[in-house]
DNA sequence: CTTGTGGGTTAGGCTAGGCTAACAATTAAA
DNA sequence: TTTAATTGTTAGCCTAGCCTAACCCACAAG
């Protein structure tokens, strides 16, 4: 079987890219998630997994937790790295806005071949991370990069007085990374925790010389790392 | 139903470029046409045009001439705009080969959004005519452009003695790009014919200060101006 | 005028990927 | 422990795209 290697259709590419995801997050890997995450309806999340089982792209335990394959781990970080290579060219070439990013580069990533990928590479002088601070995988340091969340945190996990340095910020939520950019909290900035409120939910925070307030669920979002 | 536009597969956009460069070659659209052109069988191009018709994008005479209906020719004009754009990105931006840039920019148009072309535009200064020298929808003088052929010829229909620019050269057939790359028979590159062969079907020219042999049939695919 | 060729068309079959509705199984909560 | 919620699974249906095999039709060449 090695060796043959059938191309992945754009709605597999999708499942693994989110499972792969949900990894690096930490997030357990159930269907009924990936079925939201991706929109789609929990029978055809099912039939979905059961295609990609087949093909050995992932496997399901007897707990039903998903997990990928090494030829699917392979597949997924090839298309992670070309998605966040092109978010990475968005950005920083055509000037794109940053919450916009993700989708546009999620519509190109299917269509960027391995020469392309590498010529991007040149183009941005081997960069390392995308624009929400998530690592590129076969980039300088990856391997490391990959584990090293375990000396990241939350930003909910902060305690008051705290100064940290934001590593990486939630790739989707349009909405969310908009307001984001506009206070300075984006991947590489230093901020200080003002102030934890645990009984309303709330955050205060000194960035760029200035205070906001989030939510903690936002705040847990939000990866740092203690200065 | 107008206002509605479900957007195209790319299956449904392959075709409509497809046809979108038969006119632009003046060649006739017939379905067995589209069917080997695409690589698919005669079934298949059927049932693929008849949808097509379906949803209005294109209309079939008693004939069986194929016309893009004016949202058809919207929607390929979009398709191959992006195409170009990209092929421009892919050799003057990442310097990819020539010869590789129409497979690569085929796989990247239906990645490229409305607001990344109009960006791309602007990184390439706006660019009239894609690498190979077939204008770019929706550039200066695009219009023009379209209708210009007629000022054209094929360089097979060239008499020996004259002197041409090259206006335009063969999109798909890698090979014979790399070896008229190789040989600056690119667009508006010089060149002189020196002898036509009909006999033995062959056309000598000059050009970059040496000479080359090449097919009528390879010459009727070249489309240059007289000087 | 008949035969071949090129093209269009139908029939029949397949896979991927979508859906809804119903139901089973497991887990968590009361 | 019994109930409620979450999850998984099956069945059944649909469309787009792909195929082969057969067949039809028109037209041109003999």
């Amino acid at each position: 079987m090695p060796g043959v290697a059938k191309p992945t259709s754009v709605a597999t590419d999708d499942f693994l890219t989110t499972i792969f995801r949900f990894v690096e997050e930490g997030k357990p890997v159930i269907s009924a998630r990936l079925a939201e995450t991706l929109g789609v309806s929990p029978a055809t999340a099912f039939g979905t997994v059961r295609r990609m089982a087949r093909d050995g792209l992932i496997k399901v335990s007897r707990k039903k937790e998903i997990a990928l394959t090494v030829a699917g781990n392979r597949v997924a970080e090839e298309v992670i790295r070309r998605h966040r290579l092109a978010e990475r060219f968005l950005t920083d070439v055509l000037d794109l806005a940053w919450h916009k990013a993700y989708s546009e580069a999620h519509r190109l990533e299917h269509g960027i071949s391995q020469e392309v990928a590498d010529r991007l590479v040149k183009l941005l002088k081997n960069p390392t991370t995308c624009p929400h601070g998530y690592p590129i995988p076969g980039s300088e340091g990856y391997a490391r990069a990959r584990h090293v969340r375990s000396h990241l945190k939350s930003l909910h996990e902060i305690p008051a007085g705290t100064a940290v340095t934001v590593k990486r910020v939630p790739e989707e939520d349009e909405e969310l990374l908009q307001y984001l950019e506009e206070h300075s909290v984006s991947p590489s900035w230093t901020m200080k925790v003002l102030d934890v409120a645990g009984f309303k939910g709330t955050i205060t925070l000194e960035v760029d010389h200035h205070e906001i307030v989030i939510s903690t669920d936002t705040a847990s979002k939000i990866i740092v790392k203690s200065n």
